[in-house]
DNA sequence: TGTAGTGGGATAAAAAACGACCCACTAGTG
DNA sequence: CACTAGTGGGTCGTTTTTTATCCCACTACA
């Protein structure tokens, strides 16, 4: 059978990449307004003519407006983006895409954002939309949410927003505190997370990795206790997935554990276990922070990761994620993935 | 609210046309396959190098097919062509047209083809592919459709087909001879007609016009009282509307009459009646063929009338025509109709 | 007050589209 | 059987459009 838009697609066969382009380009206008065509030319590696084509035309249809201070996505062009959007995944193939891996890694469902975040950081901010989206849609009353750190992650934040009739959400820190970068730390997330909804949180002030003498001690602490709790109580986990070497260095791992690690065949790192090649656990560190055993138990997970760098980690720990993982990817790495797994 | 397509047209303004343009050029090939660049471009008044550019992508597309004996439109894009007409007619406002009239005109319906038929003649096979498209759809057992003569009737002609479960069609000319060209005639066409559907058929072997003698003579000849039996037993009538001048030259009128007729504001002419610009009869023949009281009482009447130099006599007869009348006409005669209208 | 970033304008160079042919071929006709 | 009208494909200057790269006046903001 031949549906309208296939048969569209037929007799204009030149207008698929131009809908894909202007699509990317309104897009990433309403992410980044206001911007010029210059910085928006180079965040999306095009030339600026290229650029100034496009956006005269969603100028002149009333879908952009050009202020002073740069270009801004008007409430005609969020509805446009907001219509087409299912159109564009399905023409571009990303939709069949997602299905695939969904299949392939075994998970819920697989959700697949156009572009290459190594060649264009703003795809970030898109994968923070739609995980951010998915997450809304599980949420109900009195759940505990536990969140990881690092960008991906992050990168959901200015995406939530209150629900109705939410009643009682709690963000809890997934880990203590990595690195010294606090704005992807766990702890800054819940933080921020809670704000933009409106909902509790609780933080973790402890670093991540303790001797094996004061991990003991603290693990009697009324605030870690209270924490571990939280952990047993979780309906919902939000997480990143980071490659063993990254995560390693991150942690300040010594040269000698690095060393170590390599020699094991570390390629990710979740939820303080590291996986090789095939999803064995080959190293795992004494956190404090949730187990895999309370991850599996959750309800919903939201995996958020992107980059092609990280597609072995991702194979790797894919091969033991829970079933009810939603994972959330960019184009450039749900390609590289499906080449790998064909 | 905003519909998928509306939100396409916004992000591609230049798609439209584009649509158009195509969708004309390969329905074209489809009415007049096989057929060749040039005579294609003469007909729709386009230049060969439009014809060429477009034909390439469809025939790259699969809609088209080149034979030695001219382009051919394959299987895909019959399909395409289904599939795409209410978009293109939508998008080109013929539907809304269409509406339009049927309010103004008081008619069950109307129905706009694109094009011009002054401009390009092939609009006759559309009209014709639309009427007969109506007409299949309101046959049933054991009908009596009587037909008069006509190019725009004519065209209907090589789009009937057998309809299952039909049973007992008869096709009756609605009225005698007139003038020499016998492609035009109703004999002719109830004949061809009948053999397209595979159904029955009676002729009128007379000419319409008599004088009051040979009248009063015929009324009594068995072959003229089974026809106009037929005419009181009709269930559908599928006639043209003629301008009134147009009809006098074809019936032969004597120059006199011609002036009488122009003096009385003659403008159109259906069954023997003339009608002013009013929709006032000022003249009427006595003609062996239906009258206009037998018409009003069929369940369905089909006009089929294109031409701008027609607008006139459509106005014209159209004050007088029964509300469950379905015209069809073309886009050019259409939009004048609208403007003398408003 | 300075600076980085904005949209709009201009212009020469490059590319694509166009128009107007020709060519070899063939289907249908007389 | 020859002929002619019509076919799709090819070619090549010319014209039109598109592209790239500046510059400019302005403004928001630090």
């Amino acid at each position: 059978m031949l549906t309208v838009p296939e048969a569209q697609r037929r007799l204009l066969p030149e207008m698929n990449p131009l809908l894909q382009s202007r699509y990317r380009i309104l897009q990433s206008v309403q992410l980044m307004q206001p911007i010029g065509r210059r910085t928006l030319a180079e965040s999306l590696k095009m030339t600026e003519r290229e650029i100034r084509k496009v956006t005269d035309i969603l100028r002149e249809q009333g879908l952009l407006d050009s202020q002073k201070s740069g270009m801004v996505c008007t409430s005609d062009g969020e509805l446009v983006i907001e219509q087409l959007r299912a159109l564009v995944y399905e023409w571009s193939g990303l939709t069949q895409l997602g299905k695939a891996l969904e299949q392939q890694l075994g998970l819920q469902h697989v959700l697949v954002v156009p572009g290459d975040y190594n060649d264009d950081e703003t795809v970030l901010t898109l994968l923070g939309k739609e995980a951010a989206q998915q997450f809304l849609l599980t949420i109900a009353n009195e759940q505990v949410v536990a969140v990881t750190g690092g960008k991906s992650v992050a990168s959901l934040a200015q995406f939530l927003q209150p629900v109705d009739h939410q009643q009682n959400i709690t963000f809890v820190a997934a880990r203590g505190g990595i690195g010294h970068e606090m704005h992807m730390q766990a702890n800054t997330l819940v933080a921020t997370f809670a704000m933009q909804m409106d909902a509790q949180h609780r933080t973790l002030f402890l670093p991540e990795h303790l001797s094996e003498q004061a991990y003991q001690a603290m693990l009697t602490e009324p605030m870690v206790t209270e924490i571990m709790a939280y952990y047993d109580r979780a309906d919902c986990v939000i997480h990143g997935i980071g490659s063993a070497e990254e995560m390693a260095i991150r942690r300040n791992t010594s040269a000698e554990d690095l060393r170590i690690l390599e020699e094991k065949g570390a390629v990710s790192e979740a939820f303080g276990y590291y996986f090789n090649a095939e999803g064995q656990i080959v190293h795992r560190i004494r956190t404090i922070g949730i187990q895999l055993e309370q991850v599996e138990k959750c309800k919903h997970i939201i995996a958020v990761a992107a980059g092609k760098q990280k597609v072995n980690a991702m194979l790797s720990y894919f091969k033991v994620a829970p079933k009810q993982t939603i994972f959330i990817t960019d184009e450039a790495a749900a390609k590289a993935i499906a080449e790998r797994l064909l």
